[in-house]
DNA sequence: TATACACTTCAGAATGACTTCATCTTGGGA
DNA sequence: TCCCAAGATGAAGTCATTCTGAAGTGTATA
């Protein structure tokens, strides 16, 4: 006979799958296209949900109109899903490298700025002295890149470093990058209040926000009239005299086309990290790939 | 009819059970040791090690002669495992709190210098400020209760930062302790070379290699002669003209029958720091004692 | 009020998991 | 060398889990 552990079973026989169905569900607005997305029927996931909220103990969704949401309460299982999943699926990866007895892929998530100038030497080095690593590179703003790294989508990022931990992730630093003030043509001053307008960073993004509290700092305005993700956007709009900006240095002043900065000193600084998930099962691959990025920085 | 994902699954339907079959038998002797353990059948264990083992598709044990081991290429299953069963226990404890309404029970780690000297008043202010908070204290050394700490034993761990990362433990420093030199009566001398023999920790903690490493340093010799993990067990060998120490000053100069440091600077110096799981489900009050041991340490 | 949508419930079938008992393998001792 | 106890696995039977498809309940929109 199957004897129920009833009185105290501290830990909940949960399944991959349904921790899959949490987080669809979750993710998607009503239930049906969560259903639909993970190619089960409408009924197997409810019966998948309702198994889980019975062995949790907790109910999980609440009604809200036409579609469902997790309840505060039960946001915590959420994110335990998500990780056990992002962690099930490095996982997977390594038992497939296992299996193929290759070295298999890694997924790289850079900031243009790491994977055009500081970095691309080390890349290419890679690239030569390691045909095995198959190297998938992602380049994007830092907020994303460390989003997909959480999620399990990257298995290593470089970017700016975070201003708060994330869970699961750790970084170490490579190196800090000095960020200038640029001014269109014929408006150069060393007076802080009087620079501006700027073109900068999208709203939302880290190196924005050093730049804002910096010229703050320093007394001057923050007026944004002009965003780009793109440094190279950001270049031609001063050029074109729209306002000013703050760039790295090295990005800005890239012949041909560079931008002479307004002042000698940076006026800001961001810290580049390089960061991994910290899981059971990092590839070897990514191990070597930040190891030479470490060697790099301090070459 | 029941379609199976054949081509390619990317992640393992496990379980929960599962997990606990593997961890359980990867701890025990035996299979059969287990299954007692986990009080099910050596059949039950051996079919769901089975299951397991087809699911993620490798070969997780090896006989070695009439037990059996975990393959080498398989000990990243095993440690995934250890995981997220760490974090499946933590969720089961966020939903007790959750069902029951109450602050819930926080299990503390403190070495001895914390818990008796540095970090009484703290400790005391919490039981007073906060007596929905059930405070479970363990003394004992940094290393096993970092080790029951990652192992989900602990919820929270004030001890010797540890030389190298944690997987699934973080920390923040709370201060710095000076580790003097003691002697015996009548044999203080300002030569290092003459210092010695030893009484001091055990092999294996971590106090004790600082120690040995900054005695080197200095050149003195690092014989040992005696061995305790308890400061006031070596301060009475001390006296009892056995050998020299090398002790936090807080607890050799703690009166009635304190000992007088053989030079004004700390030979060595420990950081102790305030450690956690990462988890999705760090008990609040875990984070409220944490909070409170950081703003004492400023105070 | 009608209707499409979202979700749940209810069979029935296939699969998974457990116990008991039997069989196989291995290492140590007479 | 042969035998046996211990450990691990396999087979059969039973219960539990989980799927599909169909039917049922509630809700917002035309």
């Amino acid at each position: 006979m199957n004897v129920h552990k009833l009185p105290h079973r501290p830990m909940p026989n949960l399944t991959v799958q349904q921790l899959e169905y949490l987080v669809a569900a979750a993710d998607a607005t009503t239930h049906s296209e969560a259903a639909a997305r993970l190619g089960v029927s409408a009924s197997a996931l409810s019966q998948g949900l309702a198994e889980l909220s019975r062995r949790v103990g907790l109910t999980i969704f609440e009604k809200d109109g036409r579609s469902q949401k997790v309840r505060p309460q039960a946001e915590p299982v959420v994110a335990h899903a998500r990780r056990v999943l992002a962690s099930t699926a490095d996982l997977g990866r390594y038992i497939e490298r296992t299996r193929s007895g290759t070295a298999g892929l890694v997924r790289v998530g850079m900031i243009d700025a790491a994977a055009v100038d500081h970095f691309a030497g080390a890349l290419h080095a890679i690239r030569h002295d390691r045909p095995d690593i198959d190297l998938h590179l992602t380049v994007g703003p830092s907020g994303g890149l460390f989003a997909a790294l959480e999620q399990g989508h990257l298995d290593i990022v470089v970017g700016v470093k975070p201003d708060t931990s994330i869970p699961s992730v750790v970084w170490v630093g490579l190196m800090t990058e000095g960020l200038r003030v640029y001014a269109p043509p014929g408006a150069a001053t060393v007076d802080p209040a009087k620079w501006g307008p700027w073109v900068t960073f999208p709203e939302g993004s880290h190196s924005r926000k050093l730049i804002a509290a910096s010229l703050r700092r320093s007394g001057a305005s923050f007026e944004v009239v002009a965003e780009s993700h793109q440094p190279e956007v950001l270049r031609e709009m001063v050029k074109l005299g729209l306002g000013w900006t703050v760039l790295p240095s090295v990005q800005a002043e890239r012949t041909p086309g560079e931008l002479i900065p307004a002042s000698r000193e940076p006026v800001a600084h961001r810290e580049l990290v390089v960061a991994w998930r910290d899981s059971a099962v990092t590839p070897e691959a990514a191990v070597t790939l930040r190891d030479s990025l470490v060697d790099f920085r301090s070459s």
